[in-house]
DNA sequence: CGAATAAACTTTAAGTATAAAATATTTTTG
DNA sequence: CAAAAATATTTTATACTTAAAGTTTATTCG
């Protein structure tokens, strides 16, 4: 009797599990290094690349839909970073329920000396994709991006 | 003058977040299921399937060790599992300090239930992978892990 | 033996995360 | 126009997360 092939569930969930754990991997060192050069984390460098994407800033709404994080959990995130200095809440004219956030000159600021530094960490460390093998599965990813949130707004 | 490529850099920059969306977006996923079907949470969930790999259990520090987490952070996890009799702390014989965490009979019983349903979870998002790709992939994403870890470990 | 060191855990403080409820403000509609 | 529905955000309650400090117990070694 022949052995049976592994039913292929048993194999994506192997590789989700390779995923998950590169992944985790990967934002551990980030997380660290940016505590420890810049005193920052992962979510204040994450809101501020979303802002520097978006000139003019964004609402509160807009940003947790593009950071796919809960409305709540941007509230206190934003509160930080308006401690710091780093942006700011501007009314909306015309809506007084809302407020756009946006960078400061010195979030800015900040937020390209921490963005250059996250691009050496991240170079280095998938270092061992070359740039061909980087481009294809980035896009093979994109791919699987696209059925997943297809899915989701059925 | 001709156009200069784009440095590798970027393309690694841009494999990283296509890694980090796809495994934030599987993952959110699959904690809503654990939700919805089970009432339970996706580092419960992680505890279960690490101390099911383990016959006797697993004392504290390994289970921390083996997902990668702060051991302050394995203790809440702990006893909320206990809390719900998931799982028991079990005093190690000749060392009063360590405990060792084991599933119970309810426990066991639990996990195989929300492990089934994970799997056929994964199984769907992930199949657009077919198995060789499933397993291709996986592989290369295993030596990133090496040489992520043994980065780590110098 | 006894002091210093190490190991196994827990606790604490601060931040991140969600879902759900609450607030305030528009917009829609009967 | 006023009641109802929809939007934008904050608040609340609970859980997870880490780093760092603290507690208790074991081990080492002078």
């Amino acid at each position: 009797m022949p052995e049976a092939h592994e039913p292929a569930s048993k194999d994506r969930l192997r590789l989700w599990l390779r995923l998950l754990k590169s992944t985790r991997l990967v934002e551990a060192e980030l997380r660290e290094n940016l505590r420890r050069e810049f005193g920052a984390t992962l979510p204040r460098f994450d809101v501020m690349a979303a802002l520097s994407r978006f000139d003019g800033g964004l609402k509160m709404s807009a940003l947790s839909g593009v950071l796919r994080v809960s409305n709540g959990n941007v509230t206190g995130i934003v509160d930080r970073l308006t401690d710091e200095g780093l942006v700011v809440r501007v009314p909306v004219p015309g809506d007084r329920r809302a407020s756009l956030v946006q960078l400061t000159d010195k979030g800015r600021a900040e937020f390209s000396r921490q963005a250059a530094a996250h691009e050496a960490w991240v170079d280095h460390m998938l270092g061992s994709f070359d740039q061909g093998e980087a481009v294809a599965l980035a896009a093979r990813l994109d791919g699987l991006v696209g059925t997943l949130t297809e899915e989701e707004d059925t």
